[in-house]
DNA sequence: CTCCAAAGTGCCACTGAGTGGCATAAGCCT
DNA sequence: AGGCTTATGCCACTCAGTGGCACTTTGGAG
């Protein structure tokens, strides 16, 4: 389909940026993250070390790949999706959603390797590290666009904080999948997405009384 | 004050942890986080490389060490603090307040320590990448507390998007205070963190209509 | 005052991530 | 096929971070 579009050279950039990725989550989700050297990974992929980091940045980011490729796809998506008068954090979420569905659409595989990358982040402090960084960067370009498409002020904090927001809320159903449903599916996914999504506006407002009424005690 | 009551032992610990802290945001600062090595740093102090791995886990937490301890000093607050009927947000911010409040009450020397671990998380991504960690880690064992005094069911997200958007807000406002003031002074970012703090319904709601009907907004 | 146990510190050698430089091989274009 | 571009391999290097052991300092006991 898209395979011989692509001139041969980066077809086979692709191809051993992808057996870095599948090997990489391969051998750290089995022996752990710092167990794994990148000498080992870099022969296993039959590959020099100096080759691996004109791939990766750094051995964090080939653990997180898969989940950056959602925010960059992300990303693209809303730069050019119609913002009309509707909330944008609503319009952020659907775009959410619907740019998981299309990385899905794309391999079955992604859903799989997605979930390798949550667990491998979740239990490695150096991956979530980077993760949240490159959230972080992602975000702030992220908000230039969204601040000149909607004509706002430097100095309104609101689209930023919306940005964070949904990352929080990405996150938050993120782990909710993982810890929730032992199978990686990706209904699994939308459907933990949708939950977090709803609990958004009583995150700003619920009082955490309980049910009946219930009182702390100091 | 608090000086005699420790042990000697104790007080020389602090002491170079603090002149580490320092002369660390210093060296930093005058010429970049990566062109200085620990070897210089740990010269500089007189102290030796195994030394400095005793009171730090890593180069980037000496950086962002004065940022850590408002978190660990408002974690500690929110820990006893009494959060009645009012809404959960609220009540974070308002500790939030108070923590920056009392920090600054130990010392002047605590704002502008943080002026220099902010302005240096900025333009260090490693350093960035730790503080947002550092936030994560923190906030999941807040979590929980929450959870429990509030008692909360474990699928709950509320609490733990309230923690994010806290977190938000705090970074928003950073940002706004560094950018915005040449001198850093407690007021400030009193001023900022309360702007900010009271831009985030808004965050939820705002439907950003285009350059036509537009809202005024400062 | 002295001696002892414990804790902190310095020194040294080592692993492993990440970088720069240069020669080589492979894909590309005409 | 020819040269041109671009990726790759290899090598040596820096520096963050760790483990081990010997040494000094502190706090406490006789």
């Amino acid at each position: 389909m898209t395979a011989d579009l692509l001139p041969l050279r980066e077809r086979k950039k692709l191809k051993t940026r992808a057996a870095l990725v599948d090997t990489a989550l391969a051998l750290f989700t089995e022996r752990g993250f710092d167990q794994v050297t990148l000498d080992e990974l870099c022969a296993e992929v039959e590959i020099s070390k100096r080759t691996f980091f004109r791939n990766f940045a750094s051995k964090e980011e080939v653990a997180s790949a898969p989940l950056e490729a959602l925010w960059t796809a992300l990303l693209g998506d809303v730069e050019h999706a119609p913002l009309g008068g509707r909330p944008v954090l609503e319009v952020l979420q659907e775009a959410m959603l619907a740019a998981v569905r299309r990385m899905s659409a794309e391999g079955p595989e992604w859903v799989a390797r997605v979930r390798l990358s949550q667990e491998l982040s979740q239990r490695t402090p150096s991956i979530a590290a980077h993760g949240l960084q490159f959230c972080d960067r992602t975000s702030a370009a992220f908000e230039t666009t969204l601040r000149t498409r909607l004509g706002l002020g430097d100095r309104d904090q609101r689209p930023r904080l919306a940005l964070d927001l949904l990352v929080a809320a990405f996150h938050a159903a993120l782990r909710g999948w993982t810890t929730g449903s032992p199978e990686p599916t990706l209904d699994g996914l939308l459907a933990e997405l949708r939950t977090v999504f709803a609990a958004v506006p009583e995150a700003v407002t619920f009082t955490g009384d309980g049910p009946g009424r219930r009182v702390s005690r100091a």
